[in-house]
DNA sequence: GTCTATACCCCGATAGAC
DNA sequence: GTCTATCGGGGTATAGAC
């Protein structure tokens, strides 16, 4: 009986499987304005009808396709944070998709920084690897969809690891930016409560700008408004990551700066 | 007959306007996606076959809708650019769309850096009150679409303003960056050769960052990726502004430089 | 859990009368 | 330039047999 059970508990999870990989298929394809459950069951020899016993609407889909996403891009932003770039018999981390993790053998003094730029970059990976599922969750919103509270936790994944590296940074070497400028700083302390309380809330604002300005590079590089601009994006874009670390308050080594 | 011939282009250009802004308005309700030519004529008290005189496909609306957000956005960094907010007495641009005027403070030095600011601002400003028409031109690319040509001018319109503004700072203070690592030096002349010759490269090529950078944050505040992270969405930008600016040399006056 | 059938919507685009 | 009519597609979702 729990052998039943559990055969038909695999059974449903691999066509529930199927499901979502055809579906990304029809992302990449048409967007996710045109994602439709007929068109999926189509493709997979079933009955629109069917799905409905996997997916109770068009929009359950669409959400759990966007936990995936989130996930995805969340675990290669913690696998790279895991790992250590600034050991150079590293092969882990900012230019893998899920690389695997290696012992830490301690770089000197930018060793957080090492860490901010091989995040960025893995999701910036992440992201030219897969760009409709980017789209989907960094892009404009669909129309007509509101994402559930499901969302929410595996939305804040990658922003974790960067307030993991502040923190950590902050702890061994002390981060300190200058003092903000008086309208600005109850917003900041409020941002400091919400996201990271031990850290100064200079940094903790500071840390929300960089945020968003990461995935500013990445949207354009990957929605294409650099329009041949860039020639190699990462090279461009490690540099300009390495930069908005700087804006956090992580010192590299002088030597690497800029 | 040039009367009539008048009365008809009038006719016809006020009816295109119409269809523009019931477009317009569908946008907003149901994004680009959806954007159709039927629902439209159906608003509009027209029959769709109709519409096919004004707009030969669905597409062709899309551009019309995407060239008239770009200018859109376009004149408004222009506008922002050609005012002067170092001058309190100047009621225009960077803070008209809304939100209360707070004349930045006389600087002989930061001008540019001010000027920055407001087109910035400005840019901001439109996207906030515009949110879908933003969507369109800075979010996911619409599914199935492919921008023509007549796209790009009116694109690079805050492109250039932002340009400009390091072009006035780098002619009157001279604009200077440290040396760029060896790897991103060939990339920054051929950014620098395509549009802005006369900057030094490494300022060209921070230029362009600032530029994804900026839209970043802004796309960050319109899709709603802050969530409730970032209260004063004016506030902030402004404030993250002026860090970018100092990104490309732009120096501010040290007092104000937060 | 899958099937057929169905209700009830939507769309882009064109032909041809007026 | 606008109309009716039409072609030929698309979709979500449910009911009910098996």
């Amino acid at each position: 009986m729990t052998t039943v059970h559990g055969a038909r508990q695999r059974a449903r999870t691999e066509i529930t499987t199927a499901i979502k990989e055809e579906a990304r298929r029809q992302l990449a394809a048409g967007g996710a304005a045109k994602l439709s459950l007929r068109s999926v069951a189509r493709e997979l020899g079933m009955v629109s009808s069917a799905l409905y016993r996997y997916f109770p609407s068009r929009d359950d889909l669409l959400t759990a396709l966007i936990i995936d996403a989130f996930d995805a891009v969340g675990a290669a932003a913690e696998a790279a944070a895991a790992s250590d770039p600034s050991d150079p018999s590293d092969p882990a981390g900012p230019l893998r998709e899920g690389g695997p993790r290696r012992p830490e053998p301690t770089a000197p003094h930018g060793r957080q920084v090492a860490r901010w730029v091989a995040v960025a970059a893995a999701v910036r990976a992440w992201a030219v690897a897969h760009p409709h599922e980017y789209a989907l969750i960094y892009g404009s919103p669909v129309p007509g969809y509101t994402a559930p509270m499901d969302t929410v936790g595996p939305a804040a994944r990658v922003g974790m690891v960067l307030i993991g590296i502040a923190r950590d940074a902050h702890r061994t070497e002390g981060l300190a930016l200058p003092p903000l400028p008086e309208p600005l700083k109850g917003e900041a302390r409020r941002i400091a409560e919400d996201i990271a309380p031990e850290l100064p809330p200079a940094v903790a604002a500071a840390l929300v700008a960089a945020w968003a300005q990461l995935f500013g590079l990445i949207s354009f590089e990957v929605f294409g408004q650099f329009n041949r601009l860039v020639e190699d994006g990462e090279v461009f874009f490690r540099h300009t990551a390495r930069r908005i670390a700087a804006e956090v308050g992580l010192r590299g080594e002088p030597a690497a700066r800029s």
